[in-house]
Parts: C-alpha cells; sequence; structure tokens
DNA sequence: TGCCCTCAACCTGTATGACATGTTTTCTTG
DNA sequence: CAAGAAAACATGTCATACAGGTTGAGGGCA
C-alpha cells in the first residue's frame, strides 16, 4: 500500500524516505491536486504510510527542496506552482563540477531561444511586447553600469520566454539564468569598446522590434547574430 | 559563516535546514569536488554547522533528491554524477498537476531535437552510430509489441541526444521520457492501420540512416517530420 | 611472508519523545 | 454579534537510542 516498485520510472533507491516521497507524488496524483491544495500533516502522513515522522519529514523537505510542495511552519505543505527550483541547482552543479561547459549551456539556450523568439513574435500580447521591449530601453538606459545591464538582459530574455506561451521553455531559460550571471561580465569586459557594448545592446533593441513586428524570421535571425556574437565574446575570453 | 544571502539567486527561505543545503552546496563548490568526491559525515556536518543531525540529514536528503549527490547505508555521502533526478520529477509533477501540457512538452522536445539529431549527425562516434541504428532495427523487430517499440522508441531519442555530445541536451531529452511513456501508447493506437504503424517505425529508420550518413540537414528534416506525425497522431487522440 | 578472517570503529537509516514557535479554530466575553 | 483569548493543531529543531551497512586494522593461520 505504501509504494508501487513496478510502474515508475524513477528508481527506488531502497528505503522508507524514498517509498514515502514515491507515496506522496503518488497521492497528489491520485487525488487530482493542484496547486495550492493542501497534503494531510505530517502526523497523518505518519499513520498513513506506518513510519516514523523523521521519515515522512525528510520525504516533505526532498519534495519541498525540488519546489513540488510548498513548506511553512505552522501551516500544512501545499502543493507547489510549477517552479525551476530543482532545475536550476542541477544545471549549476554540472557546471561547477565541470561535467557541463559554459559553451555547452550557451548552445542549448541558443537552440532554445531561436523557438521561443520565434513564438514570442507570434503569440506576444501586447503586454508582453511592451515588456521586453522596455527591457531592451532599460539595457540602453544603463549601459555605464554592467550588473544592471545584466540583470535586465536576463530579464529580456525570460520575458521573451514567458511570450511563447509556453511553461516548459520558461522553465529551462530561467534554470539557466544561474549559469548566466557567473559569465555574463566577462563576456562583457571583452567587448572592448563602447560601441561594441552598444552594438550588444542594439542587438537586443533589433530582437525587440522583431516581437513587436509579429515577425518570427527576422526576430530569429536577430537571436541567432546575438548568440553568436556572444559566444564568441565567451570564447576570445578564454572560457571552455 | 554558514549561509550566504547576498549572492546566490536561490531564494534562502528562512530556515536551518536552506541554509545547511546552502553550505553543503558552497563547500562542494570551495574545495573543488569533483564526481565520486567524498562529503564530510553527518556528524562532522552537525559540529561545522552547530545544528543538530536531524537538520543536516534532512539537508542531505534533500540534495539527494536532486540527485546532486548520492547516499548510501554506512558509508559517507559522495558529489553525484549529473543526472536527471530532479529535472524529472518537475516536469512530472508539471504535467499531473496540469501545468502543463503535453503539446506543450512536445514542441520543447521538437525545438531540441531538431538540434541534438543534427549534432549527432556531424559529431556520432561510429559506436553511437551502430547503438542508433540498433534501436531503430529493434523497433522494426519488435513491431507487434508496442510496449517493447515504445522503449526502444525513448532509448533511440536519448541516444540521439547522448550522441550530441552536449550533456545538457541529454539531461533535458531524458527528464521528458517519463511524460513520453504516459503518452505513446496512446498515439500509437490512434495510427489505426499496420501500414501507418510501420510507416513511423520507417521514420526512425531513416533519422538514423541520416545520422549514420552524416547528414545534418536531411536528419534534422526526417526528425520535424516524425514529430509533426507524432503531434498529429496525438491530436487526433483529442490529447491536449 | 602473505593471505584471509574477524572485529572494532565509523557511518547512515529509522524511531521516539520533547519542546519551541507559528497558524487556525473555537469559545468566551464584552 | 464582534473582538479577543485560549485551545488545538502544525511545523522546526534538538537529543538520544539502536539497528544495520561499510571499511580498515590487526591477528591468526598456512
Amino acid at each position: 500500500m505504501v509504494a508501487n516498485r513496478s510502474m515508475m520510472p524513477e528508481e527506488t533507491n531502497p528505503g522508507l524516505v524514498s517509498a514515502a516521497i514515491q507515496a506522496i507524488t503518488q497521492y497528489i496524483r491520485v487525488e487530482g491536486l493542484g496547486p495550492g491544495d493542501l497534503l494531510p500533516s505530517e502526523a497523518d502522513m505518519t499513520r498513513r504510510l506506518s513510519v516514523s515522522r523523521t521519515v515522512v519529514r525528510e520525504a516533505f523537505r526532498s519534495l519541498s527542496a525540488m519546489r513540488l510542495i510548498d513548506m511553512s511552519a505552522g501551516r500544512r505543505a501545499s502543493v507547489a506552482k510549477l517552479d525551476i527550483g530543482a532545475m536550476s541547482m542541477v544545471i549549476e552543479h554540472g557546471v561547477t563540477t565541470e561535467q557541463i561547459s559554459v559553451h555547452q549551456v550557451y548552445d542549448v539556450r541558443r537552440t532554445i531561444e531561436m523557438r521561443t523568439v520565434a513564438l514570442a513574435a507570434l503569440r506576444r500580447s501586447d503586454a508582453e511586447a511592451a515588456e521586453i521591449q522596455e527591457y531592451a530601453r532599460l539595457m540602453r538606459e544603463n549601459y555605464r553600469a554592467p550588473e544592471i545591464v545584466m540583470e535586465h538582459d536576463i530579464a529580456f530574455h525570460e520575458a521573451i520566454a514567458r511570450a511563447s506561451h509556453n511553461p516548459v521553455f520558461s522553465l529551462i531559460i530561467t534554470a539557466f539564468s544561474g549559469v548566466t550571471r557567473r559569465t555574463w561580465v566577462i563576456g562583457w569586459r571583452t567587448r572592448a569598446s563602447v560601441e561594441d557594448q552598444i552594438k550588444m545592446i542594439e542587438g537586443h533593441a533589433d530582437i525587440a522590434r522583431a516581437i513587436i513586428a509579429g515577425n518570427p524570421q527576422l526576430a530569429a535571425e536577430h537571436m541567432a547574430a546575438h548568440f553568436d556574437k556572444s559566444v564568441k565574446a565567451l570564447t576570445d575570453a578564454g572560457i571552455a
């Protein structure tokens, strides 16, 4: 009654905690819970699964770390809204342990953003178009302050992903933001002249205009050019 | 000394466990640990962080759930090799709680696999080419047994992702496999005639041949055609 | 000497009980 | 009937205990 061993592809490494995690996710599925819905209390789960509260807590904690559930003191756990959480930690872990290179991340980003930008050009609402354009404007306005440009740059790409109206794209792109934060400034510094830096910012404005114009081909072309330049900047900086 | 509040983008929801998680990941980073390297024992961490073993354990457990570290009874935790773990759970959670649709997953897969298949055509080793071809062959050989075809289908796509030699692609594609397992059979059933089913399997053989021939354009075209047919099959089956 | 076996030391897995603190519900009181 | 206090319930953290897995040191045997 506690765990299933056959159907799920998730490896059940032996142990009560893993079984409890399975049981809880299965509970969410079976009960058809959606974001915000409450889960049984730890004491409840302790009784249902016939294990100690220790085990139940570690299971809840694990799900909370992956952002599948929300926990806070005093109130019961609830099903979480879709969130990066775990995914970004996995990516960062891969990069810091040198199992993933920054170039590889950029290739994935390029692949995905060529699509999100085209979708955004087709599907963006007016509000989304305005938001994207606003980030491009803020980049130009703050071109003397790299850190600020970076944050608007990241926000720009995330906004495009949102405007694709596919949350999975949004999820993945946002997961990469952490890595971007660690390498962005390096790429910026290799753009020796102010003209180069401004040219890079104008690349964003080009993308924004194509999205607003509803031209997916043009938007994708500008995005490709942008990534090619960014990757070149990183390569020039000696980042593998 | 335990946690940092400023640099990391990860939201530090208050609590000793979150702080411990931060401390442990930071430890991995600072010590420059790679896959397989051992972490301090729970007792050690208890002393270092001046918190109870309960807290340390919940932190370790959380990292283990995200597959950032490996744990097993009797031996100390170690840094894990890059693995899907959390990512696939996030995706599955999104789908079961209806925050992500199957179509959206397929759009992302299509976007990524158009790239992995092209990269595979350019970069695959002979062994990888043989493996990919073998899965296509196994699909044909077992065409009467849908479940077996499905497993080889999934293995086929994962093998292509591996042959792209970019682990991030591999990571993402594998993360989607769980969702695929839940919907594959439905798409299969809508292919009414045996001819249609065989045609679908032949689509995989076409992809394999293009990869072996080292022709990225052709490979991408076949992949696109394959996905278009798959999505149509799902749509015909009434999957949103 | 060299190999195998045993056992001690260390480690994680699970259970239990206790108490602090935060949240919700209920009931009392004005 | 409303406001506020208290009880009931929830999670957060700690301490302790013991079972069972892992490893390496040391000793016995060939």
